[in-house]
DNA sequence: CACACTATGTTCGATGCCGTACACAGTTCA
DNA sequence: TGAACTGTGTACGGCATCGAACATAGTGTG
C-alpha cells in the first residue's frame, strides 16, 4: 500500500493554527530522506528547514581527527535548521539521516518571512528551540557522569520515541558514531542489554522487548528531556497556541 | 576609587540602537554578583534576566547524585535568563556566579515586551542564544572526546576573555566542579601548566603568564566557540544593528 | 556452492580518570 | 605563637574506556 504522507503528522506543524498551518503548507515539499543523507553540513549555508515526519536525524558534530558525538536527535516533533531563523544561517555541527522515513521542507526565506511576522510560528519555533537547548546541555552532562550501556538506553528511547515501531534498524557501528564511543563499547552494552532481555540484536536491527525494563535501567538524562519537551510543548493543542500568545499575561 | 558602573559595558546593551538602548537603561537596575551566588536554580521561576558587565555566571547542571557540570560561561558579552524569551519560562540548569564582579538586571515581563516588539533587541537576544548553544554543543563534544588538560585550557581562555585582567580567583576545588571532574584531576592538569610555565598557581589565584601558550594546548574546541561567537556578534557595532534586521535580502 | 562482505563478539594491554587517603603549605585568628 | 582551617600536592588500587587485533556468524552475489 502506498503510504499517505501529511504535513501534520510533524508535530510543531500540526500545533500551528489554521491560518498558519495553511501558509506553511502551500509551500511545504515533500522530500524522502534516505539513511545517512546529510541534510546540512558543518558550516554549510542552508537553504531549507526540515520537518521531519517518519525520519530521525541526528544532529552530529565531527571532530579535526574524525572523533564524533551526537548533540541530539530530532524527529516528527521537531525542526532542523534552527539558525536560519535564529539569524546565524549556519552551524557548526552537520545534520545526518539517522533513520530512513520522510519531511517536508520549507525555503529559508520564507521561513523567515514567517518568523519575522512575530505570530505563532515564531513563538512555536522558539519553545523547540528551548526544548533541543535542553537536550543539549543533557548531552553534554551524560557525556561527563554516565557510563555507555545507560547513555545506550538514553539513546534507545529518545528514538524510540520518535518511531512508530519498537524495532529500529541501525548497526553498532553506527550508533557508536551518534555516542562517540567505540564500536566494541556499544557491543558490550548491547550484550548486557541483551541478555537482560530488555532488547533484540540481530545484525542492524534492534528490537525493544522491554521498554519498562530500558527506563530502569536508564540515566536521568532521558527522563529530564523527555519531561522538559513535553513541558515545552504537551500544552501546545492542534490549532490552540492562545497559551503561547497570551505570554504577556499580566 | 569608585569603580564606574554602566550599561554599556554588557556588549548586548552596547550593540543596541539608541532607542533601544534608552528604553531598557531606564529600567536597568545595577546588582552585585558576589561569588557563589545563584541567580536562578533548576526549574526555578525567573524574575529577571541578567546582563554581567563584570562578573563572570556559569551555567551550572547538578545531577541527582550531587555530580556537576558546566554547560555554559556567561560574561559581559552575553545575558542570563534565555528561557524568558524562549518562552519557556524556567531551565533544568543553575546560574551561579563564578567570578564576583556586577551586572544588571532587567523585570522579566519587561523584556518579554520588549522582546515581542520584533524589533532590534529579538534579532539580538536570538543570535547571542544561538552563540550560547554552540557554546553548549562544544562542550558536549570536549566532554566527551578531549583530556581534563585541555579542557581546563578551554575553561581559562573562556574566562580569560570575560576579564579585565589575566588573573583569576579561583580554587582548584571550584574548577573541578565546573569541569565535573575530581579536584585531584585539576591539581594534576594545573600542575602540568604550571611547569611548562604558562600560568601561575597559589590558593585561588591563577595568572596566565604566557595565553599564547595556552592556546597551543587547548583543543580545537575553544577556537570554535570564539569564532562562532564573534562571527554571530562582532558585526553587530554599538547602536547598528541594520545588517541583524536586514535579512530578508533577497 | 564458494566467495566476499558486513555485522557482531571476544580478547589483550594501555590509559585516563575515579575514589580514597594522607601529607604539607599558606592563611586566619585567638 | 600555636591552633584551626583552607587550598594544594602526591600516592595507590580500581575501573571504564580505548586502540588494536582477531574470530565468528549472518548476508549477498556470482
Amino acid at each position: 500500500m502506498p503510504t499517505a504522507h501529511c504535513p501534520a503528522q510533524n508535530h510543531l506543524l500540526a500545533a500551528l493554527p489554521a491560518a498558519e498551518f495553511a501558509r506553511l503548507s502551500a509551500n511545504l515539499e515533500l522530500v524522502p530522506m534516505p539513511l545517512g543523507e546529510a541534510l546540512y553540513e558543518s558550516g554549510g549555508q542552508l537553504q531549507h528547514v526540515y520537518f521531519p515526519t517518519t525520519a530521525i536525524v541526528s544532529l552530529l558534530y565531527v571532530l579535526e581527527n574524525g572523533a564524533s558525538a551526537e548533540i541530539a536527535i530530532v524527529g516528527n516533533e521537531g525542526i532542523l535548521g534552527i539558525s536560519i531563523f535564529m539569524g546565524g544561517e549556519t552551524t557548526p555541527s552537520r545534520a545526518v539521516v539517522q533513520s530512513a522515513g520522510h519531511g517536508y521542507r520549507l525555503g529559508a526565506q520564507f521561513l523567515r518571512d514567517e518568523f519575522n511576522r512575530a505570530g505563532p510560528v515564531l513563538h512555536l519555533l522558539l519553545r523547540y528551540t528551548q526544548a533541543l537547548i535542553t537536550q543539549m546541555t543533557q548531552t553534554a552532562v551524560c557525556n561527563r557522569h554516565h557510563m555507555v550501556e545507560q547513555q545506550l538506553c538514553r539513546w534507545l528511547l529518545l528514538s524510540l520515541d520518535r518511531l512508530p515501531t519498537s524495532t529500529l534498524t541501525m548497526t553498532q557501528e553506527l550508533i557508536s558514531n551518534m555516542l562517540g564511543v567505540r564500536r566494541e563499547g556499544v557491543t558490550e552494552a548491547a550484550g548486557q542489554l541483551q541478555r537482560a532481555g530488555l532488547i533484540h540484536y540481530s545484525r542492524g536491527r534492534i528490537e525493544v522487548l522491554d521498554r519498562p525494563g530500558l527506563e530502569k535501567v536508564v540515566c536521568e538524562c532521558y527522563a529530564v528531556v523527555k519531561r522538559e519537551s513535553d513541558r515545552l510543548l504537551a500544552d501546545i493543542g492542534p490549532g490552540d497556541l492562545s497559551h503561547v500568545l497570551g505570554t504577556s499575561g499580566a
